[in-house]
RNA sequence: GUGGUCGUAGCUCAGCUGGUAGAGCACUCGGUUGUGGUCCGAGAUGUCGCGGGUUCGAGCCCCGUCGAUCACCCCA
């Protein structure tokens, strides 16, 4: 007879706790602060929403859509679907409520969990976490950049280095149209398995992409679409990498760079890091001017990126960048009490310090005095308070710097002054 | 979704050709009166992922299943 079988948590789902917990956060912080200085405003959305949205804004040709989305039907027997990507949503919001009315372009960031039932792989997950921008309403090489530089200002401030930022452009219709009759036509005279061909089929940039030795050299003299944009967006091109020179920010064009979603037009790009194996984009986005019309919304371009909180830290991790004793926490002190007595006047002085603002804490349940200094040194806080019936009565306390272990005496009235400093 | 590898105490792992489990670290307590991090001593801890099967007997063999991992597909 079994008394109980343990619940696992669902394949490929992500957990962050303590202490990673805390990397995971100043991850993500970093990201959002980057966009944040950058005059962008949050924006919080569904987890979910109507199928439609995903099947029309990121393309039912994709893989996203054909077969990695979490879809079910809810009681009132809507098509539901967890959010697999975030810009779609975005841009419903944004038609919604009107948000493209009013001074242009709209900035806006958002953060959160997103879904997609794949084969769960390191740094790949079913739900995973994103940080992501969107400017919307506004066409310009400057905007490009501006929203490229939050992203590398974002993992240079994590003191990341180990990533490349690669570009390309996918011009504007008449450029892609053109190109692709001739990749196909290219294609045809490749003599594929059939997979592969089902593939090219449904996107025939995909071939560039291939880990094959075979197709990666024989795609080596297909036609690239760089050498199809038309005046103006080449132009545009042109002038988003002197942009990107002026500001000094490092970039390699990739003329055969994918993007897995329908909506990508003009300028697109990837930031891969070099030490996460197969799964190594960290981040990417770029321009899509169709978008905001076919979800019935003004014909109006936009521009964003979606990084990935999880790979982030897995890159992070991956150059050593952690100080160990930021994921011990941050307390600033530690309180103590001794006998029963002094308790009250302890919680009550833990109340005062919290109420002030000082990160603290004290040792609970009764532990020897031995067990709860060990428990202070592990609490990582810098400084330790002792209390006992002197110091409770005379109210002076004897104030323990836990690093160099030296002390130093104060009293009830200086403490928070102390600590506060 | 396809293929390879793996799944033993909280963590990292050991466990020889099948005979009912061990180490290090961590944890708890102690090393005489109220001060941690070093040192010494003692102690607790395991549905051997789960379910079947083979066997007198399985952590070790077989099947299934769940999960992780690596690669593919794809992507953050």
């Amino acid at each position: 007879m079994k008394e109980f079988q343990a619940i696992q948590a669902p394949k490929g789902v992500s957990e962050y706790f303590p202490p990673r917990s805390q990397n995971f956060e100043l991850v993500r912080e970093t990201l959002i602060d980057s966009a944040r200085i950058s005059g962008y405003q949050l924006i919080e959305l569904p987890m979910f929403e109507d199928t439609e949205l995903f099947k029309r804004g990121v393309g039912e040709s994709t893989d996203v859509v054909s077969k990695e989305m979490y879809t079910f039907e809810d009681r009132g027997g809507r098509s539901i679907t967890l959010r697999p990507e975030g810009t779609a949503g975005v841009m419903r919001s944004v038609i919604e409520n009107n948000l493209d009315k009013g001074q242009l372009p709209v900035k806006i960031w958002y953060s959160g969990a997103f879904f997609r039932a794949e084969r769960p792989q390191a740094g790949r997950y079913r739900q995973f976490y994103q940080v992501g921008v969107e400017a919307i309403g506004a066409s310009s090489p400057e905007l490009d950049v501006e929203v490229i530089a939050i992203a590398d200002r974002a993992f240079k401030s994590l003191g990341l280095k180990s990533y490349r930022l690669e570009i390309t452009s996918l011009g504007d219709a008449a450029s892609r149209n053109a190109h692709r009759k001739d990749l196909i036509t290219f294609i045809e005279k490749m003599n594929l398995d059939a997979e592969t061909a089902a593939r090219a089929v449904l996107n025939p940039l995909r071939l560039f992409d291939d880990k094959r030795e075979e197709i990666r050299s024989a795609m080596q003299n297909a036609p690239v679409l760089l050498d199809y944009l038309s005046p103006e967006s080449a132009a545009e091109f042109a002038s988003v990498q002197e942009i990107l020179g002026a500001l000094g920010i490092a970039y390699t064009v990739n003329p055969r760079m994918v993007r897995g979603l329908d909506y990508y037009t003009g300028t697109t790009f990837e930031f891969i890091h070099e030490k996460l194996g197969a799964q190594s984009g960290i981040g990417g986005g770029g321009r899509y001017d169709g978008l905001m019309a076919e979800l019935g919304g003004a014909d109006i371009s936009g521009i964003g990126f979606g990084l990935g909180v999880d790979r982030v830290l897995l890159a992070c991790e991956a150059e050593g960048l952690f100080d160990p004793e930021f994921a011990a926490g941050k307390l600033k002190v530690y309180l103590i009490a001794l006998g029963a007595q002094s308790k009250s006047a302890t919680i009550k002085l833990l109340n005062d310090l919290r109420t002030a603002g000082i990160a603290s804490d004290m040792a609970y349940g009764d532990r020897a005095l031995k067990g709860a200094m060990k428990a202070a040194d592990k609490s990582g806080a810098q400084y330790c308070v002792v209390l006992g019936e002197n110091e409770i009565s005379s109210g002076k306390f004897e104030i323990k710097d836990m690093k160099t272990g030296t002390v130093k005496e104060v009293t009830m009235s200086t403490l928070i002054d102390f600590l506060a400093e």
